[in-house]
DNA sequence: AATTATATTGACAACAATGTCAGTACCCGG
DNA sequence: CCGGGTACTGACATTGTTGTCAATATAATT
């Protein structure tokens, strides 16, 4: 059987049952399956035959929804970004309009650690993927201006100066910032440290509130 | 040509010069050029093949130093987190009394952006590369130490209480999160939100005053 | 029921990357 | 000048991964 001349001319399996799923669906099903071996085993873990192993199908089935690795990667990447971006906002917009940083501070950080969306994005911008990717422009734009907005409604009510916009500006970059470096160093540093899942929480209450602080009292 | 039975014997090449390194000078210099690569191209752009064009050598030269890939990079880790450690605590400890958080945080931005560190670094962390290696528990301890040491020197000068450890602990890990995400989205951040490379410093001048007033007027 | 469209598959091709090995050139100490 | 140790190399083996292709099964439509 070593040179069988059998080139694709075999009935060999009468073969059985197949699912088939919409496009839709099998799209989602795989790109699922892709984050979370991004985000267990990083970047490396992203093999095609170990996606489709995860989920049932053969690996040409992925290729057939994606076109490439890459195609998949990108669709990965667009999807994380949509997401984040709606929770993000829903996050800030929701309905109550409490001055209170902390509700925020934590939604930033769990958005960014849910599924991994940090890590994954990470990741995108280490292997300097990012470049073709306009979307983080509206993300932080948005956001910004949002977060201005409400700021200057809160000052205005309590009588004091509208703050500056860079200020505010600041404040969302420190707190992007320190949510991505949580997402990556956070475990490792809490242990490090000996802080366990509580002493994390303290740790982004106290953020919390350090912001806050700065937010009503700033200069 | 095709299947010429020439297994292992044919003079073929005269040959030439080669240059013949001390085992220490080779390691430094394959070290240095797969840290470059790092920083670069990300992660995948550790291709051994592609470190030995660039300094020059066969890649057999390196896996002749470093025994295997995974050998090369836990060497890379290995510096890397020896030479962050040195770079902190010098920073730390040197010299200056000043109570002013500004330098300090300034040289731990610059020591982990410097030559990619965090970039690494986080590397490892994705591929989940870190359990093994414990030195994070110790340069982390001694950090917060030594900043515990100073704050409470401080404060018995100005005759105020010494703050709490747990406070303490939290500015350092803010300050190594964020340094840590600003490694990695800080660029893209900064250009979305059109940061020049003057508004990157205001940010981290803006962030140590943060700290500062906290460091001062602790609750 | 027949037809069409397409999701899915197994086998294979092509390529890239690490690792092995025998041999070669350079340095150093006699 | 000679001999031993070892940094280094070219060619090859091996393995793993993406991508291609023809064939097949399944759902929807007519």
């Amino acid at each position: 059987m070593s040179t069988a001349a059998r080139t694709a001319a075999n009935p060999a399996k009468p073969a059985g049952k197949r699912i088939r799923r919409t496009a839709e669906e099998a799209r989602r099903l795989i790109l699922d399956a892709a984050e979370k071996r991004l985000a267990q085993q990083g970047p490396e873990g992203l093999r095609l035959q170990d996606i489709a192993r995860d989920i049932g199908i053969s690996h040409p089935a992925i290729l057939h929804h994606f076109e490439s690795r890459e195609g998949l990667v990108r669709a990965l990447i667009a999807r994380a970004n949509t997401q984040l971006r709606d929770t993000m906002l829903t996050a800030l917009g929701g309905g109550h309009a409490s001055s209170d940083a902390t509700d925020h501070i934590g939604h930033v950080f769990e958005a960014l650690s849910d599924r991994g969306t940090a890590r994954l994005l990470s990741w995108l911008l280490l292997t300097g993927r990012a470049t073709e990717n306009s979307t983080t422009h509206n993300i932080m734009g948005e956001i910004v201006d949002a977060l201005q907005l409400r700021r200057a409604e809160y000052a205005e009510k309590a009588g004091k100066p509208t703050p500056d916009k860079e200020d505010t500006l600041f404040m969302a970059m420190l707190t992007a910032n320190a949510a991505f470096g949580e997402a990556i160093v956070g475990r490792q540093l809490a242990e490090a440290v000996g802080l366990d899942q509580d002493g994390i929480k303290r740790f982004r209450n106290w953020f919390a509130k350090l912001l806050n602080e700065h937010w009503d009292g700033g200069k």
